[in-house]
DNA sequence: GCGAAGGGGTTTTACGTATAACTACCGCCG
DNA sequence: CGGCGGTAGTTATACGTAAAACCCCTTCGC
């Protein structure tokens, strides 16, 4: 066996390096910082490298964010990561993160909506900044006042107070230094073209000749939702169209229970129902089934997101693609832009509209 | 305006809060880290609290973690974060290592499968210790080598050299010393009953009458499929029974192709699809429809897993209801247990079959 | 022939925390 | 009255890194 010489494992530092390489622990530093031009010879620099991979020599992070006061690591605040959508933002992120050698943790609602008091301390690591998901109601009281750079994902864009809208000034003079914090921390918005895939889910409804339409929104009370059915309401010509609404949980059997119900209890029937999510539009898809209505014969359903789950179920379905990897990469970039000094614009990402086999013309009553 | 005293806002440190409570920074750090007793009378204690949160004082991770050698930090690898059964298991490890104060970083594949250089480079901050799932092949290999403790999901329990069972002895004298290093990491396992799920599968399909098979397999060269398939092979008997197996990646596409080339190309139809996965069972459902055969009427498919999909497809699907979120939280408790010096048993986590609309008797000839 | 300019490093310091080692004071017992 | 133990702190140090400040030697311009 080896010589067992130092029986007690401890990982290499710089200044073991240096030993190994017969320099200072400073040369190391300004070596692998690749700070070395004109102050170190080539052949030194290269001496150092060889020790250092031959120690198998990793800086210690910790060391490192203390003396540099940053951490190179993000916190994305989501609502569930059980949700694709999220989960595909966060691997977006992740993505551009790692490019820039940045690391990102997450912070999303254990439950899905519980409170939870403080999300800093969920994440150990210190942070630079963070990005947050509008819908991530539980977490956004505890943002503000945090002096972090913040991008906000698919939220109001006008809405520069950004973490709740909530209260007017307060009672003591906390207001002023409260403007001033929000003030600081130049909030970028990254948001999704949602109102355009609204008017294109309505166009392509239209066209095949629907006019009676049921909106199955989303029960979370945030500004997407509230752009979509906007938009929606905006796009049907008033007078000629109907349309209803009925709010709903995110979840296939919230769905499918919202609309039995509101389609047993219903004046005429609508010819389309129009579903804030591709789950939502899951759960229409079961519940038509049960009332004996055939998608898409009887009934047009679309969907919102593109999930997996669009093509997996029987119609797959029209639905809006939102580039979500894309939402996350944006989020990252836009931070990273906040973190070298800029302030970067509001960027709205496109979305398209995919028709599948849940759409058709009505049927001739 | 409030005097703009201190432009420059800075994080307030241990000192500052010693200069406003008028005591050493010392004192500080004992106060709040609770280990005053019969050091600190009760009054400064107060009064350094008091400052503490006046001046909303958190303590610098960094320098903790420099201090005391250790992060409390783990880092998950997984192999994607939209499967969902892996964002469960975040979920379930997140939330044991809250309650613990530690936290969770996430180390999946990118793309699904990349190579990945480094899982340590992307987690920015360093680590305590690492939960691997077996499915995530892209870092197994990295993982070796590191001196971390380690917990393995859903991998073969009699393998303690873990992290890739790969290679005999190498040439040089490494040997030894890698012995002596998977040694050191007494790496747990926490295991799913994925074997007797499959046996309850088949004693489900025997007893509606069904006696030929297909097995819609993952691709994916992974023990917990190996054991899968073992367990289905074993329980079906042989002689009256006929099993055949096809493989597939785990999406619904791939399945659907998958099960449309096998059945097309096939001899006599099994009057039974047993999926590895719920996914799989969505492409497979698709695949029969298109070819006409009605689920469960004329053939029945099980899935795996559990996932939101199995209720959201017609018609719901029976599978195998596996624990994901236990799976994380048992994943977290042993490596917090290794931590803390103990060697955790290997855990086996039960499974339970649901029973649901896409099984049924199969139809007379 | 001498000051200036660099090349090639080294020494030193600071980051913020946790804790070991030390000090000062007081009451009390022998 | 000297010492001892307990109380209530303080001072000093270490963690590993990055970088500012310094230092010495050689070369070069004039």
């Amino acid at each position: 066996m080896p010589t067992p010489a130092h029986p007690a494992r401890t990982a290499p530092t710089s200044r073991d390096v240096a030993r190994a390489a017969g320099v200072s622990q400073a040369t190391v530093s300004l070596v692998l910082g690749d700070k070395w031009q004109g102050r170190v010879s080539p052949r030194t620099a290269a001496l150092v490298r060889g020790a250092a991979d031959d120690l198998g020599y990793r800086p210690n992070q910790a060391a490192r964010s203390l003396r540099l006061g940053n951490t190179r690591t993000a916190l994305l605040v989501v609502p569930a990561l059980t949700n694709e959508f999220f989960a595909r933002v966060y691997t977006g992120a992740a993505a551009t993160a790692a490019e820039h050698g940045f690391g990102v943790v997450l912070y999303p609602s254990p439950d899905g909506t519980g409170p939870a008091r403080d999300p800093f301390a969920s994440a150990r690591t210190a942070l630079d900044g963070v990005i947050a998901s509008s819908m991530a109601t539980h977490a956004l009281g505890a943002l503000r006042g945090t002096g972090l750079p913040l991008v906000m994902l698919d939220s109001d864009p006008t809405d520069t107070h950004d973490p709740a809208d909530t209260t007017g000034p307060d009672a003591d003079g906390t207001d002023a230094t409260a403007t001033h914090a929000t003030g600081r921390h130049a909030a970028a918005h990254v948001n999704l073209a949602v109102a355009d895939g609204m008017h294109q889910v309505a166009h392509h409804l239209l066209g095949l000749g629907h006019r009676r339409f049921l909106h199955l929104a989303s029960a979370v009370d945030t500004w997407t939702f509230h752009a979509r059915a906007r938009a929606l309401a905006e796009t049907l010509p008033p007078g000629t169209t109907t349309l209803h609404t009925v709010h709903s949980a995110l979840d296939v059997h919230s769905a499918r229970t919202a609309l039995e119900n509101a389609l047993t209890t219903g004046t005429d029937r609508p010819t389309a129902v129009i579903c804030d999510d591709d789950v939502l539009a899951a759960g229409a898809c079961k519940a038509l089934r049960r009332l004996g209505l055939r998608v898409p014969d009887d009934i047009s359903v679309t969907g919102f997101d593109d999930l997996a789950l669009a093509t997996a179920v029987e119609p797959e379905l029209t639905t809006v693609r939102l580039p979500a990897e894309q939402v996350g990469r944006s989020g990252m970039a836009a931070l990273l832009a906040v973190l070298e000094g800029h302030t970067p614009d509001n960027t709205e990402l496109p979305v398209e509209l995919v028709t599948r086999g849940s759409t058709a013309a009505p049927a001739k009553p």
